[in-house]
Parts: structure tokens; C-alpha cells; sequence
DNA sequence: TCGTCATTCCATCAATCCATGGAATGACGA
DNA sequence: TCGTCATTCCATGGATTGATGGAATGACGA
């Protein structure tokens, strides 16, 4: 009987989406369409990789079955194949964070100095709901106009420097970003409370909002 | 500035827990685990692989923060780092049976035939206190040891043709074993019926209550 | 119909991974 | 102290993977 087989079969499967996990670059690529869809140059560029190579990963991670392709005129946008996905994006990251010590090391090194205060979810909210609070989404303006939270202004952080006059200086100013491994609210705040501002960061991103339901779209 | 270095660092943190998780042998190794702690030559018999190989791989678990080992006597015992990666196990299995149709090609040709009725979480838990329904579980006797559903009785799949005078014949039974893709539970229920018990199987199992916090020791 | 441009295919090289079996390790027990 | 036994180490060969650049594909727009 062919059940050593039938069982190597089921769990080849499992391990299908496991090995495509397994490079450093697929999973930044994930990680970019966790925050919604994107060409493959945009991707190329984002994350700095050859078109070819990109091309290569993305077609991996569509025969795998973790993203989905849509052409528009000439270009074609991957996207995540659902919110499970995401969903096993962050539970390999928080496992990562929790059993690999270094992994908090390659964090801060990435990150930068913890200089500025951070604000959780639930604080956020309730800031938002109580206080005149301005949620600041400093993200690419496509990626924030895929999905956001609800009453966020936009503002990418390389612009940042040169908007600074529309941010208002009598009121909190809390910067958010992809999600908890990102640096581009750690940039923004650290910048913002340079120039004066009272600014704050969100701890969690997009990527935690979505898996919470909590973002909208335009 | 090591913008990008830092980055790939903080990646390739990531992925080393996806690499580890791309081989169909030790995603086995790492499901067994999910049971209960189990010495290096048990898991090599249970999961049929060559005692280097088995122990290759566990190392590289190891290595990888996922599990972790303790020395009794002579033997090493390796059990799961925590219930984190039990949820990534089960979050990765999610994810395949959701975005890859052949899984459930291959869980079909794996479990057999869907001839017994399969009994959720919720309704088991409901008959278990409501009727005198008899919880029986299927696993080797160590894994049933090491965790199980309060009120489960333990009778081995092996031992069970041998052992049908310990079980009723005026109630319910409910074959339960490690999880969703695991084949006791399918071959107990099976029998049972065919030798004229009132036998259904329940369609969770000892991982999927581990999380949710329903298993008690012994 | 043809040029353009985004994407994919292809061939190649270097690097890595897996399975295997025999030798080495290292803790227990006499 | 020495034999035993579970586990790990090591060397090997075969297979797979990742990056890369140039060629091919295929849809759009003139």
C-alpha cells in the first residue's frame, strides 16, 4: 500500500509553500504585496533586484500559489492571494522574533536607535476617537491609497521634508507605516521631532491593521 | 549607509525559519513534535527516515530556534520551542489546503475515503457532556501521555482490533487523533463501524485543541 | 502592421541542500 | 575503567536553487 506515498505527497505540498518562504528576497516581495498590488518593475525597483530576478521569485510565489496575477494595459500586478497569506507572513515573523534571538538584533540594526515613543494600537485608537491626534501614513502614495486606516493623511516620507507646513504644530502627530518592521515611521518621527513637532510612531502598521480588518480603501 | 545590508539581514532572519520549514520530512518530524517531546530514534521509526537523516534535520530545527532538545539518560528528547510554532505549523497547513487545490488531493488519497461521519470541536464538546459519548483516542500511547482532551480513554490503532470488548456497544464513539491530516482517526472510525459500533471520527485533533487550549497532561 | 515596452524564458555558473553509511562522541551502568 | 548504546559528525554524490544578462514573447498604440 502506497501510503508512505500518499503521505510524502500530502506533506510535499505543505512544504511547497514552506520552501518558498525559505529566500530572504521572496519574502520581501511578500512583504511589499502584503501591502497591495504592484507591477513587477515597481517590485523590482522597491526592492532593489534585477527585473529578471524579481520576475523569477514572483512566478514562484504564483505557482506556489501565494499570489495572484491581473494584467491592466501592458503591465501585470501581483497581489496577495488573501489575507491567509499575510496571516502566515506575520505569524513566521513574530516566530522569528520569539525564538531567534538575533533576529531582534538584525531589527534595531535595521530600524535604527529607538529615539522616539511609540504608540500601540489600542492607545492609537483611543487618541484618535478623544484627542485632535493626526495619524500620518508616511507609505508610497499607491500603497496607501490600496488600503489605510480610516482618517489617515498621507504624506511619503521622502516628501516629508518638504511638506513639513502642513502638519499641524499644536497637535499630536503620530506616523505609521507598513507594519512593525518597517523604517519608514521610525525615519518620519525621528525627523518630525527634530524640526519640533510633537510626533509620535505607531508600533504596529498596515500589515496588523489588515489581518485586524481595520483598514479601508479609496 | 547599510541601509540595504541591514535589511537583508533582518530577512534572512525570516527566512531561516521559512527554509527550515521547505522540507516535507522535517515538517513530518516538526507535526510529530507538535504531539509531544520524542527521542531521536523514535521520531526517525515514526516518521520512517535513517537515524542521521532524522537527526540532520532536527538539528537544523534546532538550530533554527523551533525546537528544543533535553538529555534524559541516554537519549535526547526534542520537543516544539512552544505553541508559537505549533500555530505556524497550522497556519502554514491553512494556508496550503486554502491556495493549493492538489492538497486536498492529496489529504483525500492520504485519509482514504470519507465513509465515517466526521464530529467538529463544538459539537464534540457539546456530546461529551451532554450524552455519554465516549472519547477515544487513537494515538500511541506516549503522545496520549504527553497531552489529550480531558475524559479521553486511550486505545492505541494498533491494539484496537484486539480491544473492542473495553468499549461500549450502547454509545456514541468519537475517534480523535493528532489533527486534521493525520489517518487514526479515519482507520479507527472505520473499524469501529465495520465491526458494528456506533463510531464517528472528530474532525480536530490533538494539535488544532493544543491551541486552542483545550489539552490537559498527564 | 509594426515599433515599443513590460515581462518572461533560457542557458549558465556558483552555491546550497538532501540522503546515506560508516566513524567518532559522550554519557550511562556494570 | 570499560563496554554499550543513542546520537552526532563527516565525506560523498546527486539534485536543486539563485543570480544574471541577453533573447523571446505578447499586448498595446500609432
Amino acid at each position: 500500500m502506497g501510503e508512505r506515498r500518499a503521505k510524502d505527497a500530502l506533506f510535499a505540498e505543505f512544504a511547497a509553500v514552506g520552501k518558498v518562504l525559505g529566500s530572504p528576497r521572496r519574502l520581501e516581495l511578500l512583504d511589499l504585496l502584503a501591502q497591495g498590488p504592484r507591477s513587477v518593475e515597481e517590485l523590482a525597483a522597491t526592492a532593489e533586484l534585477g527585473t529578471s530576478t524579481c520576475s523569477a521569485h514572483l512566478q514562484q510565489l504564483r505557482e506556489t500559489g501565494l499570489v495572484t496575477t491581473r494584467r491592466v494595459g501592458k503591465r501585470i500586478y501581483y497581489a496577495l492571494a488573501g489575507d491567509d497569506v499575510a496571516a502566515l507572513w506575520a505569524t513566521l515573523r513574530q516566530v522569528a522574533q520569539h525564538r531567534r534571538p538575533h533576529t531582534d538584533v538584525a531589527r534595531r540594526a535595521y530600524l535604527g536607535p529607538e529615539d522616539t515613543e511609540a504608540v500601540g494600537t489600542a492607545e492609537l485608537r483611543r487618541r484618535l476617537e478623544e484627542t485632535d491626534t493626526v495619524l500620518l501614513d508616511v507609505r508610497p502614495r499607491a500603497e496607501f491609497d490600496a488600503a489605510h486606516l480610516p482618517g489617515a493623511r498621507n504624506i511619503p516620507v521622502e516628501e516629508l521634508a518638504g511638506r513639513l507646513a502642513e502638519l499641524p504644530r499644536d497637535a499630536e502627530i503620530v506616523a505609521c507605516c507598513r507594519g512593525r518592521y518597517c523604517v519608514l515611521a521610525h525615519d518620519a518621527a525621528r525627523l518630525l521631532v527634530e524640526q519640533g513637532f510633537e510626533a509620535r510612531r505607531a508600533v504596529d502598521g498596515a500589515l496588523e491593521w489588515r489581518l485586524a480588518g481595520l483598514l479601508v480603501g479609496t
